[in-house]
DNA sequence: TGTACATCAGTGAACGCGCGTTCACTGATGTAC
DNA sequence: TGTACATCAGTGAACGCGCGTTCACTGATGTAC
């Protein structure tokens, strides 16, 4: 991950190599560990220069909280489309991306959920979360309409669905989980799948047959 | 919260005032805002001083976290004794119990599960929390054994439940709830009562009417 | 009850360090003519 | 195509700061006799 320099002076894109070295010392070191000088050293450039391009340390860790909604919206989007075209199979998709984004981009993912994290005064990044959680709204409510969930305000079972999978990639994430007696990577589609089954179980018009 | 000095040169209690004084603080302005010299002051001492309780700060959040873990069992055992002698009630208080330990102890919460959090390397630690996931896993079983949820391997559902309770304490704590749009205060029953009914909805044989 | 002394839990000055950030500068690049 | 010049994106020294931690010290407390 250590940046070799390109073309002497000039760097090319060091905007984006400073995001991606950033992420790589937060995945493996946590973010307390990244310094805006040590990132400068690692990505190859003196100390000054980062802040051509951030105005400062919050500036940058709002950039990666920005990418990361980006790609997680994404990520959640193609594996929707990807799935069969059935609601609940859909939940299914989007709850997988979730939580494997979440462990494919841990650097990413701590930034985005920060304890104080910016998102509620940056309208960018705050637009930017939203477009993720529409995203599990939309197919909520598809599932309600196809009587494959509990009918009436959408509200509680979104928060639901959100709840496990955040909770699931941020305990896997923090490294919370006993080890040894528990395999993520295992449990995710179980555990996905196993709310598919419950919103199933409680939809009042039962459409598919009971597996 | 800051202290006043008791009976001049001996505090009496410091090292569960430094503990209460840092909890305070983490809730505030978040865990990467406490300092050892800043939380002396606030304690009414000098600098040093902390040092004849703590080995080091890595030491002070250890204390902090198995503090937290055990309230935590504390509060998940006094809900769930509290509830009536149903599995399933019994569930949905634990659940509770967890998320609101979690909106009322935010300062200990976040130690808790930091990443990078100790409780891999420290064995009380480890102990401590591994005590509160018992808990949860015990009511799972009841519930199995009584046919209110799916029968077989429980890993799947204990993890299930503690995802989902996790994600909404974890989402609640740092304030990445969309405001004004989801009240977590009232959520929190509909979710851990909906998580009761999913479990109670996929067990074999039912024992209760149909509601 | 009084005295000697060990121990405990403070003080506060001092250390070295790495950090975020600034700034005058300079080399590289792009554009107008 | 060649030259002048504006702009961009680096350098690297310097700043002040607060931090974790150490240490020689001292006042308070408890205990043995």
């Amino acid at each position: 991950m250590r940046v070799k320099k390109k073309a002497g002076y000039h760097h090319g894109d060091l905007r984006q190599t400073l995001i991606a070295v950033s992420v790589d010392v937060i995945t493996r070191q946590g973010l307390d560990a990244l310094s805006l000088r040590a990132l400068a050293t690692r990505a190859g450039v003196s100390s000054g220069a980062p802040y051509h391009h951030f105005a400062d340390r919050a500036d940058l860790l709002a950039a990666i909280a920005l990418e990361g909604f980006e790609q997680l919206a994404q990520a959640m989007l193609s594996h929707r489309d990807a799935a069969p075209a059935d609601p609940i199979a859909r939940l299914d998709a989007i709850g997988q991306a979730y939580v494997l984004y979440a462990h494919t981009h841990p650097g990413h993912f701590r930034v985005m959920f920060r304890d104080n994290s910016p998102a509620g005064r940056n309208p960018t990044l705050s637009a930017a979360s939203q477009r993720a959680y529409q995203l599990l709204r939309e197919v909520v409510e598809d599932c309600q309409r196809a009587g494959r969930a509990p009918a009436g305000d959408s509200s509680a079972l979104v928060l639901t669905a959100w709840s496990l999978v955040h909770g699931l990639a941020t305990l896997w994430v923090d490294g919370a989980l006993p080890t040894g007696r528990i395999d993520p990577a295992k449990q995710t589609p179980v555990i996905t799948g196993l709310l598919g089954r419950m919103f199933d179980a409680l939809g009042l018009h039962k459409t598919a047959p009971p597996s």
